[in-house]
DNA sequence: TGACTTTTCGCAAATCGTTCTCATTATCAT
DNA sequence: ATGATAATGAGAACGATTTGCGAAAAGTCA
């Protein structure tokens, strides 16, 4: 039902005009199991409309970023990877050798992270937690 | 005990030449209590040598934090801040109003961490958890 | 549909923090 | 002191992202 038709109606409803490009860029993106970098999504974008720029990319994700349809992932190392929101919020586990990204979550660490937000006086806006590791070796 | 002329010993047991910009770099490190970004420490180690140049700055933090004395932090927005390492294990809570830095640890939050990973089949790293939150204004 | 206004686009140049190159200088074991 | 070698300063280079600008589309209204 969130199909491509559905994205373009949420754009309009934003007052905001939908162009070929846009609409590459939002079929990447909800095509996209892995956590895409900008340069990923700007490749695959061109597959299907090859007049996509690095600058629209880079342009339409800040604009979804900031409407809340995408979130916006600074990890370790290279550049910002991203990914569709819209699911329930969560943390993320990324594996040292592979770069693949395990998305997890926490009632318990959200409300310690609430709690010692409390005690020290403030109100949490956002978090960023993230987990480094590695599948240990079969032994 | 921990002063500057320990800093060097320490530096000449690890086979590093002791240089005055790096005496400069360290001593900016011991002396400060926030979490400088590169370009601050470049600022004032200038005033104990001005011949520390912006090169000698990231060379030396990138060699001090291969050596663990120096964390190295990526928060959010501008560049990286550092901090001389050598106290316990924290993490870090940002005011979104001032930039000030505030360190904390909390061994639940920790051990469950390691409980989260381990289900999912991996063995951690390291972590970032960043807290991102302003002061309740006075009503 | 055509004419018009406004937004978006592609391209290239500009930023920003950080890293690298390389000729010069300083450190340290002898 | 002297040389072997590592470290430095200045500035160019970098990679990811952002921006300025004239051209090209999208939305509007007749």
């Amino acid at each position: 039902m969130n199909d491509d038709a559905q994205l373009e109606t949420d754009l309009r409803a934003e007052g905001v005009r939908v162009t070929r490009q846009r609409l590459a860029i939002l079929h990447v993106l909800r095509m996209a199991s892995d956590h895409p970098r900008a340069e990923d999504i700007l490749n695959r974008a061109k597959v299907q409309d090859p007049s996509v720029s690095q600058a629209t990319v880079y342009r339409t994700l800040a604009m979804l970023e900031k409407a809340g349809t995408v979130l916006k992932n600074e990890f370790d190392g290279a550049g910002a990877r991203y990914e569709l929101a819209g699911g329930a919020h969560h943390d993320h586990l990324i594996d040292l050798d592979t770069g693949e990204v395990i998305e997890f979550h926490s009632q318990k660490i959200e409300r310690l992270q609430a709690e010692i937000a409390a005690d020290l006086g403030y109100d949490i806006e956002w978090h960023r937690l993230e987990l480094y590791g590695r599948r240990p070796k079969a032994r």
